[in-house]
DNA sequence: CACTTTCCTTGACTCGTTCAAGAGAAGCAG
DNA sequence: CTGCTTCTCTTGAACGAGTCAAGGAAAGTG
């Protein structure tokens, strides 16, 4: 998770190989800039690509994450009442904390064991691959704040 | 679950009283659309109240959702992927069967007793009010279908 | 019935995201 | 290195779910 920025930049380029993408510096720079502000949505991520590629164009961050989304480079979560997010820690099943108040996004990992409540009590005949588990609350921060449900978050579910 | 029309209008109404909500028409229309459709989106709602009231606006049916929503008679669930939806089946901590391919809802119960995976293993300092469950998969008609996350899914969590 | 307060209608508007066409660069073969 | 093919990016317009705001209508109250 530390090394230098050129480290990062030829994993990413690796791992952009593997996938049989393209290596374009946009792409590197959208996995970096996911890497560095992980739960990051795409507004932030055009915005920290722009540091290192003042050029690219929205669309190309859109397309990027969309990509490396589908070949499993990235996950996309969009918790309600927020917008899509990225993050790179793939493949391990783990969960997030939401806060209604301000949308923080935290990993946690599972509480029972690598798969806890991937089991449904009847499946209904689905073929399932993935449970996802969402806490909500409220952050350390917006709890200091006296935040009771504030803002973008009285529409979410109960 | 099973009555007629006017009963249902009546347990609405009265459910609205309860909440010092004022009782409207569109209100008890949006409650009896909700009932008659489970986890469906607004624009069905929005066909369904204008069966009996066809001079019903967008916006009331999206402020009676709110509403509604805010005072805890509907519960608002909106999957990756998906516009918002609606449930009536409230306060008992149930869980959601999501389709990627026809993003058919479909509930189930906790797995584990009443609340199962409300721990996390650790909570970061975060106030925690409610775990939700999604699991991801295709359902029974999609499964024979063939159907390989098609239409809009391709960007959905992994 | 009259009055107050809440709710609905109308219509414009925002914002995140997507579409489409053409220019540009990555990768490969020679 | 060079040219070719294909994938990717830029540009700019468009979409759709949802929201905002002002005024008229209806629910509840006495």
């Amino acid at each position: 998770m530390n090394g230098t920025k050129q480290e990062h930049d030829e994993d990413a380029a690796a791992a952009l190989r593997q996938t049989s993408l393209r290596v374009t510096k946009q792409r590197v720079a959208v996995l970096d800039a996911v890497r560095v502000h992980p739960h990051t949505d795409t507004e932030t991520v055009i915005r920290s690509v722009r540091e290192s590629l003042p050029a690219v164009s929205h669309q190309a961050v859109y397309d990027s994450l969309h990509t490396l989304t589908e070949v499993g480079l990235l996950r996309c979560i969009k918790p309600s009442g927020s917008v899509a997010r990225y993050e790179r820690r793939i493949g391990d099943n783990h969960h997030h904390l939401v806060c209604r108040s301000c949308s923080l996004i935290v990993d946690v990992d599972c509480t029972i064991g690598q798969a806890p409540c991937l089991t449904p009590s009847h499946d209904a005949g689905f073929v399932i691959d993935q449970a996802e588990v969402t806490f909500w609350g409220l952050c350390p921060d917006c709890t200091a704040a006296g935040a009771q449900r504030t803002g973008d978050d009285q529409f979410s579910a109960v």
